[in-house]
DNA sequence: GTGGTCTAGACCACA
DNA sequence: GTGGTCTAGACCACA
């Protein structure tokens, strides 16, 4: 459900937080949807359960998730459910200029990025 | 020449390292090429001139920049020039697979991801 | 400026948030003004300096402080200023609350609960 | 009888054990008295059982409780009755230190916390 | 079983 | 100097 790439710079915890926002937007996890438990994510990723619970709370802060005691977090009730496609665009903007400056320095045009798109979409492994 | 992005959770050194490698596999910073001063960099970004010369060091270290006494530092002579075109979608790759894992964590599909990187591409305004 | 008791049931973290925003609210801490560092709170309450940190970041989440880099945190210069006396007695309702809760099981009365008051005013070694 | 506050911060375990100790120190609750069942507490309060259990476990270690097999608990016999003014007192010490430390912090002046008891203290609806 | 709190301590980024 | 991130691991509160 989650990719975390500890070498990319950005930090783990922030790269859950950005995952689950973006899940939540595009309707894979809906309001009351279960949240894999901490330890289990700390397990699969090899990674301390501190780093998890850290993201967890952020996301509870910003009313995405709720806790429930002794039970997995769901995402909130009244979380927004699925975004329209304009703000899910929107979210995805800063990523889509840093992608262009980089395609950009290295000298490459929109259909080398186009085709390396169509590339990695379909074996769908992302990263 | 060089954006950078305090808020993006990638360290700003690391940011400014990514870009000049790229402006030089690009092409786009030749063998013998002047870079900008530290502290003209460290003014134009508002960023502590320690963090652009720890980004300098690095890229000295690794061989791409020669620093010149009293002058600028400048590409290595013995820099690859511009890199071939498969190396430099190489290099992108990982920005890539981030992109379209996001994109689809959003339920996006190709299209949408390619009309954005369209826009953002002709505004050229990078990020 | 603070005051931590570990004994006391509530999170030492919790216990520092609240001291801030009741600090701020009361007007001794003005926007602008520089925290304690994390290390020194530490090091001063016997404290591990993840524990302050962790409150800060709340408080900086909820945009009271403002993080500077490589600097001491400050109170966000949009920090609320001192507030009217009204909210400021709203903010102390719980305790008041649970204080009369406590008198009452107690089999105390008002007078009592006002003279002991007194007296640890008087001290104002508070705890 | 009991007024649990599962935001406080305080375990609810520990609220409801000082909250048994301040009756019967009070004098509310006398030796022999029967206290509400574990069933009967946990549902009024939307609790896990094992929550109010594990309070009573500890009241009963303390020896201010005593267990009757298939009888509600109660007041031990040889439980202290209704303490002497001065311990109810003392025990009242540490939230009174809090509540003077939260209003000198909010900048407030001992009459202002004077009439916000008495204004709680008529109501009565303790928190 | 669930999540929360705290510690001790390493190492990083930035001023 | 400042704060941030992460680990390994203990122990707590609650279901």
């Amino acid at each position: 459900m989650f990719k975390l790439q500890p070498q990319s710079g950005v930090p783990i915890y922030r790269q859950l937080v950005e995952q689950v926002r973006r899940l939540v937007a595009g309707g894979q996890l809906r309001p009351g949807a279960e949240l894999p438990s901490v330890r289990e994510l700390a397990h699969q990723h090899a990674v301390n359960p501190m780093t998890i619970s850290k993201a967890y709370a952020l996301l509870e802060a910003e009313g995405l998730l709720v806790r429930n005691r002794g039970k997995p977090m769901t995402v909130a009730g009244c979380a927004p459910g699925a975004l329209p496609r304009e703000q899910r665009l929107a979210q995805l903007a800063p990523q889509v200029k840093a992608l262009v400056l980089a395609a950009r320095q290295l000298e490459l045009d929109p259909d080398d990025v186009g085709r390396l798109i169509e590339r990695y979409w379909e074996t769908g492994d992302g990263q």
